[in-house]
DNA sequence: CCTGATCAATGGCCTGCATCAACGAGGTAT
DNA sequence: ATACCTCGTTGATGCAGGCCATTGATCAGG
Protein backbone atom coordinates (compact mmCIF):
# COMPACT_ATOMS: atom_id res chain seq x y z
CA UNK A 1 0.00 0.00 0.00
CA UNK A 2 2.85 2.15 -0.24
CA UNK A 3 4.35 4.13 -3.16
CA UNK A 4 6.07 1.19 -5.55
CA UNK A 5 9.60 2.69 -6.97
CA UNK A 6 7.53 3.99 -10.12
CA UNK A 7 9.19 1.32 -12.40
CA UNK A 8 12.64 -0.32 -12.54
CA UNK A 9 15.55 0.20 -15.35
CA UNK A 10 14.19 -0.80 -18.97
CA UNK A 11 15.17 -4.05 -20.24
CA UNK A 12 15.36 -3.89 -23.81
CA UNK A 13 14.95 -6.61 -25.58
CA UNK A 14 12.43 -9.08 -23.72
CA UNK A 15 10.66 -5.57 -23.44
CA UNK A 16 7.64 -4.48 -26.61
CA UNK A 17 8.00 -1.57 -28.43
CA UNK A 18 5.28 1.40 -29.69
CA UNK A 19 6.11 0.03 -32.95
CA UNK A 20 4.82 -3.06 -32.31
CA UNK A 21 2.36 -2.45 -29.37
CA UNK A 22 -1.33 -3.11 -30.68
CA UNK A 23 -2.28 -0.38 -28.70
CA UNK A 24 -0.33 2.33 -30.24
CA UNK A 25 -3.52 3.10 -32.99
CA UNK A 26 -4.85 4.71 -28.92
CA UNK A 27 -2.20 5.49 -27.68
CA UNK A 28 0.14 8.36 -27.47
CA UNK A 29 1.87 7.49 -30.59
CA UNK A 30 -1.51 7.92 -32.17
CA UNK A 31 -0.62 10.20 -34.56
CA UNK A 32 3.21 9.80 -35.05
CA UNK A 33 4.94 8.57 -38.35
CA UNK A 34 7.61 5.62 -37.65
CA UNK A 35 10.41 7.97 -37.26
CA UNK A 36 8.74 9.52 -34.68
CA UNK A 37 7.37 7.01 -32.64
CA UNK A 38 10.84 5.52 -32.47
CA UNK A 39 12.18 8.42 -30.82
CA UNK A 40 9.15 8.42 -28.45
CA UNK A 41 10.08 4.52 -28.01
CA UNK A 42 13.85 5.40 -27.01
CA UNK A 43 12.53 7.14 -23.73
CA UNK A 44 9.63 4.86 -22.68
CA UNK A 45 10.70 2.92 -19.58
CA UNK A 46 8.74 -0.31 -19.20
CA UNK A 47 8.54 -2.43 -15.73
CA UNK A 48 7.45 -5.18 -13.59
CA UNK A 49 4.14 -5.42 -12.75
CA UNK A 50 2.74 -3.23 -10.09
CA UNK A 51 -0.16 -5.38 -8.22
CA UNK A 52 -3.66 -4.62 -7.12
CA UNK A 53 -3.81 -1.88 -4.08
CA UNK A 54 -0.17 -0.94 -5.01
CA UNK A 55 0.33 2.88 -5.56
CA UNK A 56 1.70 4.25 -9.46
CA UNK A 57 2.22 7.72 -7.91
CA UNK A 58 0.86 9.96 -4.52
CA UNK A 59 -0.98 12.86 -4.58
CA UNK A 60 1.77 15.52 -3.47
CA UNK A 61 5.12 13.54 -5.20
CA UNK A 62 6.97 15.37 -7.70
CA UNK A 63 5.31 15.23 -11.17
CA UNK A 64 8.72 13.24 -13.04
CA UNK A 65 6.23 10.75 -15.44
CA UNK A 66 3.13 10.42 -17.38
CA UNK A 67 2.24 6.99 -17.70
CA UNK A 68 0.22 4.88 -20.05
CA UNK A 69 -1.73 1.88 -19.56
CA UNK A 70 -0.18 -0.95 -20.80
CA UNK A 71 -2.43 -3.98 -19.08
CA UNK A 72 -4.69 -4.13 -16.52
CA UNK A 73 -6.50 -1.04 -14.80
CA UNK A 74 -5.89 1.77 -12.40
CA UNK A 75 -8.19 4.28 -10.52
CA UNK A 76 -7.23 7.71 -9.93
CA UNK A 77 -8.28 9.98 -6.74
CA UNK A 78 -8.06 13.22 -5.33
CA UNK A 79 -7.92 13.26 -1.49
CA UNK A 80 -10.05 16.16 0.19
CA UNK A 81 -8.50 17.62 3.49
CA UNK A 82 -11.03 16.04 5.81
CA UNK A 83 -9.22 12.55 4.00
CA UNK A 84 -12.39 11.29 1.82
CA UNK A 85 -11.33 10.66 -1.36
CA UNK A 86 -12.90 11.46 -4.75
CA UNK A 87 -12.50 8.83 -7.37
CA UNK A 88 -11.57 11.07 -10.58
CA UNK A 89 -11.27 8.86 -13.33
CA UNK A 90 -10.49 4.79 -14.36
CA UNK A 91 -8.38 4.06 -16.47
CA UNK A 92 -7.80 0.89 -19.19
CA UNK A 93 -5.17 0.23 -21.52
CA UNK A 94 -3.72 2.75 -23.52
CA UNK A 95 -5.23 5.20 -21.75
CA UNK A 96 -2.84 8.27 -20.28
CA UNK A 97 -2.14 9.39 -15.99
CA UNK A 98 -0.75 11.73 -15.10
CA UNK A 99 -0.94 15.14 -17.37
CA UNK A 100 -3.21 16.73 -14.61
CA UNK A 101 0.03 17.32 -12.91
CA UNK A 102 1.05 19.93 -15.32
CA UNK A 103 0.60 22.45 -14.11
CA UNK A 104 2.77 22.38 -10.68
CA UNK A 105 5.44 20.56 -9.83
CA UNK A 106 3.44 17.37 -8.01
CA UNK A 107 0.76 15.25 -8.76
CA UNK A 108 -2.45 16.57 -7.78
CA UNK A 109 -3.96 13.17 -7.39
CA UNK A 110 -2.99 9.26 -6.37
CA UNK A 111 -3.30 6.52 -8.97
CA UNK A 112 -3.50 2.81 -7.12
CA UNK A 113 -4.01 -0.72 -9.28
CA UNK A 114 -7.61 -1.91 -9.38
CA UNK A 115 -5.65 -5.23 -10.60
CA UNK A 116 -2.01 -6.18 -11.39
CA UNK A 117 -0.80 -3.95 -14.17
CA UNK A 118 1.69 -2.62 -16.59
CA UNK A 119 2.15 0.36 -17.56
CA UNK A 120 4.60 2.74 -19.51
CA UNK A 121 6.45 5.35 -17.93
CA UNK A 122 7.41 8.46 -19.97
CA UNK A 123 9.89 10.76 -17.80
CA UNK A 124 8.65 14.20 -18.04
CA UNK A 125 12.07 15.38 -19.06
CA UNK A 126 12.27 13.63 -21.86
CA UNK A 127 8.83 13.83 -22.95
CA UNK A 128 8.99 17.83 -22.29
CA UNK A 129 12.08 17.76 -25.23
CA UNK A 130 10.47 15.26 -27.74
CA UNK A 131 7.19 17.37 -27.69
CA UNK A 132 9.37 20.62 -28.62
CA UNK A 133 10.51 18.86 -31.65
CA UNK A 134 7.75 17.10 -32.97
CA UNK A 135 4.46 19.14 -33.37
CA UNK A 136 2.22 16.20 -33.81
CA UNK A 137 3.75 14.69 -30.52
CA UNK A 138 2.99 18.35 -29.00
CA UNK A 139 -0.70 18.01 -30.93
CA UNK A 140 -1.64 15.28 -29.61
CA UNK A 141 -0.67 15.58 -26.00
CA UNK A 142 -2.92 18.67 -26.26
CA UNK A 143 -5.43 16.73 -27.45
CA UNK A 144 -5.23 14.08 -24.70
CA UNK A 145 -5.38 17.01 -21.96
CA UNK A 146 -8.38 18.34 -23.90
CA UNK A 147 -10.48 15.02 -23.76
CA UNK A 148 -9.43 14.65 -19.91
CA UNK A 149 -11.25 18.37 -19.62
CA UNK A 150 -13.95 17.28 -21.93
CA UNK A 151 -14.67 14.12 -19.58
CA UNK A 152 -14.17 15.68 -15.98
CA UNK A 153 -16.96 18.28 -17.30
CA UNK A 154 -19.22 15.43 -18.51
CA UNK A 155 -18.89 14.26 -15.05
CA UNK A 156 -19.64 17.91 -13.57
CA UNK A 157 -22.73 17.40 -15.68
CA UNK A 158 -23.60 13.93 -14.35
CA UNK A 159 -22.88 14.51 -10.26
CA UNK A 160 -24.97 17.86 -10.58
CA UNK A 161 -28.21 16.60 -12.62
CA UNK A 162 -28.13 13.25 -12.84
CA UNK A 163 -29.96 10.97 -10.97
CA UNK A 164 -28.78 7.60 -9.79
CA UNK A 165 -30.39 5.34 -12.39
CA UNK A 166 -29.25 8.24 -15.10
CA UNK A 167 -25.61 8.07 -13.37
CA UNK A 168 -25.45 4.40 -13.36
CA UNK A 169 -26.09 4.05 -17.34
CA UNK A 170 -24.11 6.73 -17.83
CA UNK A 171 -21.35 5.14 -16.33
CA UNK A 172 -21.77 1.53 -18.08
CA UNK A 173 -22.24 2.98 -21.04
CA UNK A 174 -19.25 4.81 -20.50
CA UNK A 175 -16.81 1.54 -19.96
CA UNK A 176 -18.80 -0.24 -22.68
CA UNK A 177 -17.16 2.04 -25.56
CA UNK A 178 -14.37 2.10 -23.77
CA UNK A 179 -13.58 -1.49 -24.26
CA UNK A 180 -15.42 -1.63 -27.39
CA UNK A 181 -12.94 0.61 -28.58
CA UNK A 182 -10.22 -1.45 -27.77
CA UNK A 183 -11.72 -4.47 -30.02
CA UNK A 184 -13.48 -6.05 -26.86
CA UNK A 185 -17.26 -6.79 -26.46
CA UNK A 186 -19.76 -3.71 -25.75
CA UNK A 187 -22.25 -5.90 -24.09
CA UNK A 188 -20.15 -8.41 -22.27
CA UNK A 189 -17.69 -7.16 -20.14
CA UNK A 190 -16.07 -7.52 -16.72
CA UNK A 191 -16.00 -4.04 -14.50
CA UNK A 192 -12.58 -3.73 -13.02
CA UNK A 193 -13.46 -2.01 -10.01
CA UNK A 194 -15.25 -3.00 -7.09
CA UNK A 195 -19.17 -1.33 -5.97
CA UNK A 196 -17.58 1.35 -3.72
CA UNK A 197 -15.71 2.16 -6.28
CA UNK A 198 -18.44 3.02 -9.12
CA UNK A 199 -20.00 5.02 -5.92
CA UNK A 200 -17.45 6.86 -5.10
CA UNK A 201 -17.31 7.41 -8.19
CA UNK A 202 -20.48 8.47 -9.03
CA UNK A 203 -21.20 10.13 -6.03
CA UNK A 204 -23.37 8.19 -4.59
CA UNK A 205 -23.79 5.37 -1.76
CA UNK A 206 -22.81 1.95 -2.79
CA UNK A 207 -26.34 0.32 -1.42
CA UNK A 208 -27.47 2.91 -4.22
CA UNK A 209 -25.51 1.55 -6.64
CA UNK A 210 -26.15 -2.39 -5.85
CA UNK A 211 -30.42 -1.38 -6.04
CA UNK A 212 -29.76 0.39 -8.97
CA UNK A 213 -27.77 -2.56 -10.53
CA UNK A 214 -30.50 -5.15 -9.38
CA UNK A 215 -33.55 -3.15 -10.87
CA UNK A 216 -31.64 -2.83 -14.21
CA UNK A 217 -32.15 -6.46 -14.14
CA UNK A 218 -35.68 -7.07 -12.83
CA UNK A 219 -35.90 -4.65 -15.78
CA UNK A 220 -34.12 -6.71 -18.43
CA UNK A 221 -31.52 -4.10 -18.97
CA UNK A 222 -28.54 -5.79 -17.94
CA UNK A 223 -27.24 -8.85 -16.36
CA UNK A 224 -25.04 -9.16 -13.90
CA UNK A 225 -22.75 -11.59 -11.91
CA UNK A 226 -20.53 -10.22 -9.61
CA UNK A 227 -18.02 -8.10 -11.69
CA UNK A 228 -19.44 -9.69 -14.74
CA UNK A 229 -21.80 -7.65 -16.80
CA UNK A 230 -23.79 -8.57 -20.05
CA UNK A 231 -25.62 -5.32 -21.61
CA UNK A 232 -29.35 -6.82 -22.84
CA UNK A 233 -30.75 -3.67 -23.97
CA UNK A 234 -28.17 -1.18 -24.98
CA UNK A 235 -30.91 1.48 -26.86
CA UNK A 236 -33.04 1.92 -23.15
CA UNK A 237 -29.40 2.40 -21.33
CA UNK A 238 -28.97 4.99 -23.62
CA UNK A 239 -31.98 7.00 -23.16
CA UNK A 240 -31.17 6.15 -19.30
CA UNK A 241 -28.55 8.05 -19.67
CA UNK A 242 -29.94 11.18 -21.36
CA UNK A 243 -27.73 10.45 -24.19
CA UNK A 244 -30.75 9.99 -26.59
CA UNK A 245 -29.09 8.64 -30.13
CA UNK A 246 -25.88 8.22 -29.04
CA UNK B 1 -28.97 36.15 -28.09
CA UNK B 2 -27.06 34.37 -31.21
CA UNK B 3 -23.61 34.48 -31.69
CA UNK B 4 -21.55 37.05 -32.06
CA UNK B 5 -19.49 37.29 -35.13
CA UNK B 6 -16.63 36.27 -33.02
CA UNK B 7 -14.57 39.52 -33.17
CA UNK B 8 -13.92 41.70 -35.47
CA UNK B 9 -10.78 43.04 -37.26
CA UNK B 10 -7.82 44.22 -35.41
CA UNK B 11 -7.85 48.01 -34.70
CA UNK B 12 -4.10 48.50 -34.05
CA UNK B 13 -2.85 51.73 -32.52
CA UNK B 14 -6.06 52.55 -30.68
CA UNK B 15 -5.83 48.80 -29.00
CA UNK B 16 -3.53 47.48 -26.28
CA UNK B 17 -0.90 45.32 -26.41
CA UNK B 18 0.40 42.21 -24.11
CA UNK B 19 3.53 44.62 -23.47
CA UNK B 20 1.47 46.71 -21.81
CA UNK B 21 -1.22 44.77 -20.54
CA UNK B 22 -1.69 44.93 -16.75
CA UNK B 23 -2.81 41.08 -17.01
CA UNK B 24 0.18 40.07 -18.66
CA UNK B 25 1.55 38.53 -15.77
CA UNK B 26 -1.77 36.37 -15.24
CA UNK B 27 -2.38 35.25 -18.78
CA UNK B 28 -0.95 33.43 -21.43
CA UNK B 29 2.31 35.81 -21.89
CA UNK B 30 3.25 34.77 -18.33
CA UNK B 31 6.08 32.59 -19.18
CA UNK B 32 7.54 34.90 -21.97
CA UNK B 33 10.05 37.21 -22.51
CA UNK B 34 9.70 40.21 -24.83
CA UNK B 35 10.62 39.47 -28.11
CA UNK B 36 8.44 36.27 -27.30
CA UNK B 37 5.23 38.18 -26.32
CA UNK B 38 5.64 40.54 -29.30
CA UNK B 39 5.29 37.66 -31.59
CA UNK B 40 2.36 36.13 -29.51
CA UNK B 41 0.74 40.07 -29.40
CA UNK B 42 1.32 39.99 -33.38
CA UNK B 43 -1.45 37.35 -33.61
CA UNK B 44 -3.89 38.79 -30.92
CA UNK B 45 -6.69 40.19 -31.99
CA UNK B 46 -8.87 42.54 -30.17
CA UNK B 47 -12.29 43.81 -31.17
CA UNK B 48 -15.38 45.26 -29.94
CA UNK B 49 -16.63 44.70 -26.32
CA UNK B 50 -19.76 42.18 -26.40
CA UNK B 51 -22.74 42.85 -24.40
CA UNK B 52 -23.81 41.40 -21.45
CA UNK B 53 -25.83 38.27 -22.41
CA UNK B 54 -24.33 37.71 -26.25
CA UNK B 55 -22.27 34.34 -26.87
CA UNK B 56 -18.66 34.13 -27.41
CA UNK B 57 -18.66 30.92 -28.86
CA UNK B 58 -21.20 27.99 -28.48
CA UNK B 59 -21.29 24.37 -28.09
CA UNK B 60 -20.53 22.60 -31.61
CA UNK B 61 -19.52 25.24 -33.64
CA UNK B 62 -15.88 25.04 -35.29
CA UNK B 63 -13.08 25.20 -33.01
CA UNK B 64 -11.37 28.38 -34.36
CA UNK B 65 -9.91 30.52 -31.82
CA UNK B 66 -9.02 30.91 -27.98
CA UNK B 67 -9.94 33.67 -25.70
CA UNK B 68 -8.42 35.22 -23.18
CA UNK B 69 -10.94 37.85 -20.88
CA UNK B 70 -9.83 41.54 -20.76
CA UNK B 71 -12.35 43.24 -18.80
CA UNK B 72 -15.43 41.99 -17.39
CA UNK B 73 -16.87 37.87 -17.10
CA UNK B 74 -18.06 34.69 -18.86
CA UNK B 75 -19.67 31.47 -17.86
CA UNK B 76 -19.03 28.75 -20.03
CA UNK B 77 -21.90 25.86 -19.98
CA UNK B 78 -22.49 22.45 -21.62
CA UNK B 79 -25.89 21.58 -22.66
CA UNK B 80 -27.53 18.22 -21.82
CA UNK B 81 -29.28 16.22 -24.73
CA UNK B 82 -32.29 17.22 -22.68
CA UNK B 83 -31.52 21.18 -22.55
CA UNK B 84 -30.47 21.42 -19.11
CA UNK B 85 -27.24 23.31 -19.20
CA UNK B 86 -24.55 22.90 -16.26
CA UNK B 87 -22.37 25.77 -16.04
CA UNK B 88 -18.31 24.46 -15.96
CA UNK B 89 -17.12 27.66 -15.05
CA UNK B 90 -16.62 31.40 -14.97
CA UNK B 91 -13.88 33.41 -16.44
CA UNK B 92 -12.52 36.44 -14.94
CA UNK B 93 -10.21 38.62 -16.20
CA UNK B 94 -7.06 36.96 -17.89
CA UNK B 95 -8.44 33.84 -18.01
CA UNK B 96 -8.46 31.52 -21.22
CA UNK B 97 -11.20 29.94 -22.43
CA UNK B 98 -11.69 27.68 -25.49
CA UNK B 99 -9.00 25.25 -24.77
CA UNK B 100 -11.04 22.66 -23.85
CA UNK B 101 -12.08 22.67 -27.09
CA UNK B 102 -8.36 21.19 -28.48
CA UNK B 103 -9.67 17.59 -28.69
CA UNK B 104 -11.88 18.02 -31.64
CA UNK B 105 -12.75 19.72 -34.05
CA UNK B 106 -15.89 21.88 -32.21
CA UNK B 107 -15.86 23.85 -29.01
CA UNK B 108 -17.69 21.44 -26.37
CA UNK B 109 -19.22 24.40 -24.57
CA UNK B 110 -20.70 27.72 -25.02
CA UNK B 111 -19.07 30.33 -24.10
CA UNK B 112 -22.01 33.60 -22.56
CA UNK B 113 -20.82 37.07 -21.47
CA UNK B 114 -21.91 37.60 -17.68
CA UNK B 115 -21.97 41.57 -17.93
CA UNK B 116 -20.27 43.52 -21.05
CA UNK B 117 -16.65 42.21 -21.61
CA UNK B 118 -13.98 42.11 -24.21
CA UNK B 119 -11.50 39.41 -24.88
CA UNK B 120 -8.72 38.70 -27.05
CA UNK B 121 -9.02 36.34 -29.79
CA UNK B 122 -6.23 33.79 -30.47
CA UNK B 123 -6.65 32.11 -33.51
CA UNK B 124 -5.88 28.33 -33.19
CA UNK B 125 -3.78 28.40 -36.65
CA UNK B 126 -1.16 30.58 -35.45
CA UNK B 127 -1.12 29.83 -31.69
CA UNK B 128 -0.31 26.20 -33.02
CA UNK B 129 2.49 27.04 -35.28
CA UNK B 130 3.89 30.07 -32.58
CA UNK B 131 3.20 27.11 -29.98
CA UNK B 132 6.14 24.93 -32.14
CA UNK B 133 8.20 27.50 -32.59
CA UNK B 134 8.38 28.63 -28.65
CA UNK B 135 8.47 26.31 -25.71
CA UNK B 136 7.67 28.76 -23.41
CA UNK B 137 4.67 29.06 -24.93
CA UNK B 138 3.62 25.89 -25.30
CA UNK B 139 4.41 24.93 -21.58
CA UNK B 140 2.09 27.58 -20.99
CA UNK B 141 -0.56 26.40 -22.66
CA UNK B 142 -0.23 22.59 -21.39
CA UNK B 143 -0.02 24.67 -17.93
CA UNK B 144 -2.98 26.28 -17.98
CA UNK B 145 -4.84 22.92 -19.53
CA UNK B 146 -3.81 21.17 -16.60
CA UNK B 147 -5.32 23.87 -14.18
CA UNK B 148 -8.49 23.36 -15.90
CA UNK B 149 -8.14 19.64 -15.17
CA UNK B 150 -7.29 20.60 -11.32
CA UNK B 151 -10.14 22.99 -11.60
CA UNK B 152 -12.80 20.69 -12.61
CA UNK B 153 -11.08 17.83 -10.67
CA UNK B 154 -11.76 19.75 -7.35
CA UNK B 155 -15.84 20.24 -8.84
CA UNK B 156 -15.83 16.91 -8.82
CA UNK B 157 -15.33 16.37 -5.23
CA UNK B 158 -17.49 19.21 -4.26
CA UNK B 159 -20.20 17.90 -6.35
CA UNK B 160 -19.86 14.76 -5.43
CA UNK B 161 -18.96 15.12 -1.54
CA UNK B 162 -20.03 18.36 -0.39
CA UNK B 163 -23.09 20.03 1.18
CA UNK B 164 -24.85 23.13 0.55
CA UNK B 165 -22.85 25.27 3.27
CA UNK B 166 -19.28 23.26 2.25
CA UNK B 167 -20.05 24.11 -1.49
CA UNK B 168 -21.20 28.06 -1.06
CA UNK B 169 -18.10 28.75 1.34
CA UNK B 170 -15.53 27.01 -1.48
CA UNK B 171 -17.19 28.80 -3.98
CA UNK B 172 -17.07 31.94 -1.88
CA UNK B 173 -12.91 31.37 -1.17
CA UNK B 174 -12.94 30.51 -5.14
CA UNK B 175 -13.84 34.08 -5.85
CA UNK B 176 -12.06 35.60 -3.38
CA UNK B 177 -8.84 34.39 -4.14
CA UNK B 178 -9.12 35.39 -7.71
CA UNK B 179 -9.52 38.81 -7.42
CA UNK B 180 -7.55 38.95 -4.69
CA UNK B 181 -4.45 37.98 -7.25
CA UNK B 182 -5.56 40.57 -9.21
CA UNK B 183 -4.72 42.86 -6.64
CA UNK B 184 -8.72 43.50 -5.97
CA UNK B 185 -9.94 43.19 -2.57
CA UNK B 186 -10.07 39.16 -1.02
CA UNK B 187 -12.92 40.56 0.94
CA UNK B 188 -14.97 43.15 -0.56
CA UNK B 189 -16.38 42.25 -4.19
CA UNK B 190 -19.10 42.23 -6.71
CA UNK B 191 -20.41 38.69 -7.95
CA UNK B 192 -20.97 38.91 -12.09
CA UNK B 193 -23.14 35.97 -11.59
CA UNK B 194 -26.85 35.28 -10.84
CA UNK B 195 -27.77 33.25 -7.88
CA UNK B 196 -29.20 31.20 -10.54
CA UNK B 197 -25.89 30.91 -12.35
CA UNK B 198 -24.46 30.07 -8.81
CA UNK B 199 -26.67 27.68 -8.18
CA UNK B 200 -26.58 25.67 -11.59
CA UNK B 201 -22.50 25.81 -10.88
CA UNK B 202 -22.79 24.41 -7.92
CA UNK B 203 -24.96 21.78 -8.37
CA UNK B 204 -27.91 23.24 -5.61
CA UNK B 205 -31.66 25.03 -6.27
CA UNK B 206 -31.14 28.56 -6.12
CA UNK B 207 -33.42 28.70 -2.59
CA UNK B 208 -31.00 26.28 -1.25
CA UNK B 209 -28.00 29.30 -2.33
CA UNK B 210 -30.44 31.62 -1.18
CA UNK B 211 -30.72 29.67 2.27
CA UNK B 212 -27.66 29.73 2.32
CA UNK B 213 -26.31 32.91 2.01
CA UNK B 214 -28.86 34.54 4.84
CA UNK B 215 -27.37 31.44 7.10
CA UNK B 216 -23.99 32.99 6.52
CA UNK B 217 -25.10 36.49 7.05
CA UNK B 218 -27.08 35.59 10.47
CA UNK B 219 -23.38 33.65 11.90
CA UNK B 220 -21.66 36.96 10.73
CA UNK B 221 -19.53 35.28 8.19
CA UNK B 222 -20.29 37.38 5.18
CA UNK B 223 -22.68 40.52 4.97
CA UNK B 224 -24.53 40.81 1.01
CA UNK B 225 -26.34 43.49 -0.93
CA UNK B 226 -27.64 41.99 -4.15
CA UNK B 227 -24.42 40.96 -5.77
CA UNK B 228 -22.02 42.66 -3.45
CA UNK B 229 -19.83 40.55 -0.98
CA UNK B 230 -18.19 41.26 2.16
CA UNK B 231 -16.83 38.45 3.79
CA UNK B 232 -16.20 38.66 7.45
CA UNK B 233 -14.78 35.82 8.67
CA UNK B 234 -12.36 34.43 6.23
CA UNK B 235 -11.08 31.40 8.40
CA UNK B 236 -14.18 29.90 9.54
CA UNK B 237 -15.21 30.00 6.26
CA UNK B 238 -12.25 28.24 4.62
CA UNK B 239 -12.95 25.44 7.73
CA UNK B 240 -16.43 25.20 6.28
CA UNK B 241 -15.32 24.64 2.75
CA UNK B 242 -12.78 21.73 4.24
CA UNK B 243 -9.75 23.65 3.22
CA UNK B 244 -8.55 23.88 6.58
CA UNK B 245 -5.88 26.34 6.90
CA UNK B 246 -5.47 26.85 3.26
C1' DC C 1 -45.85 57.26 -13.49
C1' DC C 2 -47.44 52.73 -14.35
C1' DT C 3 -46.62 47.82 -16.12
C1' DG C 4 -44.43 43.85 -16.73
C1' DA C 5 -40.21 41.27 -16.27
C1' DT C 6 -36.42 39.55 -13.75
C1' DC C 7 -34.25 38.43 -9.48
C1' DA C 8 -33.76 37.36 -4.58
C1' DA C 9 -35.67 35.72 -0.27
C1' DT C 10 -38.63 32.86 2.53
C1' DG C 11 -42.14 29.34 4.00
C1' DG C 12 -44.15 24.62 3.57
C1' DC C 13 -44.30 20.25 1.75
C1' DC C 14 -42.25 16.00 -0.22
C1' DT C 15 -38.94 12.68 -2.14
C1' DG C 16 -34.56 10.45 -3.59
C1' DC C 17 -31.05 8.85 -1.67
C1' DA C 18 -27.96 8.45 2.55
C1' DT C 19 -27.54 6.02 6.62
C1' DC C 20 -27.86 2.19 9.74
C1' DA C 21 -28.30 -2.59 10.27
C1' DA C 22 -28.40 -7.35 9.13
C1' DC C 23 -27.05 -11.28 6.34
C1' DG C 24 -25.13 -14.52 2.77
C1' DA C 25 -21.24 -15.64 -0.16
C1' DG C 26 -16.52 -16.19 -1.18
C1' DG C 27 -11.66 -16.07 0.15
C1' DT C 28 -7.79 -16.77 3.15
C1' DA C 29 -5.27 -18.01 7.19
C1' DT C 30 -5.01 -21.15 11.05
C1' DA D 1 -13.15 -27.41 9.56
C1' DT D 2 -13.27 -23.08 11.79
C1' DA D 3 -12.69 -18.33 12.44
C1' DC D 4 -12.37 -14.06 10.30
C1' DC D 5 -12.12 -11.06 6.53
C1' DT D 6 -14.17 -8.28 2.60
C1' DC D 7 -17.79 -7.62 -0.70
C1' DG D 8 -22.39 -7.34 -2.42
C1' DT D 9 -27.29 -7.24 -1.51
C1' DT D 10 -31.63 -6.03 0.82
C1' DG D 11 -34.80 -3.80 4.25
C1' DA D 12 -36.16 0.10 7.30
C1' DT D 13 -35.81 4.91 8.61
C1' DG D 14 -34.70 9.83 8.37
C1' DC D 15 -33.28 14.07 6.43
C1' DA D 16 -30.99 17.52 3.26
C1' DG D 17 -32.24 19.76 -0.15
C1' DG D 18 -35.53 19.87 -4.28
C1' DC D 19 -39.87 21.79 -5.74
C1' DC D 20 -43.88 24.94 -5.59
C1' DA D 21 -45.80 29.20 -4.28
C1' DT D 22 -45.74 33.97 -2.47
C1' DT D 23 -43.79 38.44 -1.83
C1' DG D 24 -40.83 42.34 -2.23
C1' DA D 25 -37.16 44.81 -4.77
C1' DT D 26 -35.04 46.47 -8.84
C1' DC D 27 -35.10 47.77 -13.50
C1' DA D 28 -36.51 48.78 -18.47
C1' DG D 29 -39.87 50.29 -21.55
C1' DG D 30 -44.08 52.79 -22.88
Amino acid sequence: MKTTPAVSTPIRGTQPHCQTCSLNALCLPLSLNDQDMERLDDIIRRGRPIQKGQLLFQQGEEFQSVFAVRTGALKTFTLASNGEEQITGFHLASELIGLSGYDAGNYPLTAKALETTTVCEIPLHQLESLADELPDLRKQLMRTMGTEIRHDQNMMLLLSKKNAEERVASFLLDISNRYARRGFSATHFRLPMSRVDISNYLGLAVETISRVFTRFQKNELIETQGKEVIILDMDTLYDMAGLNGH
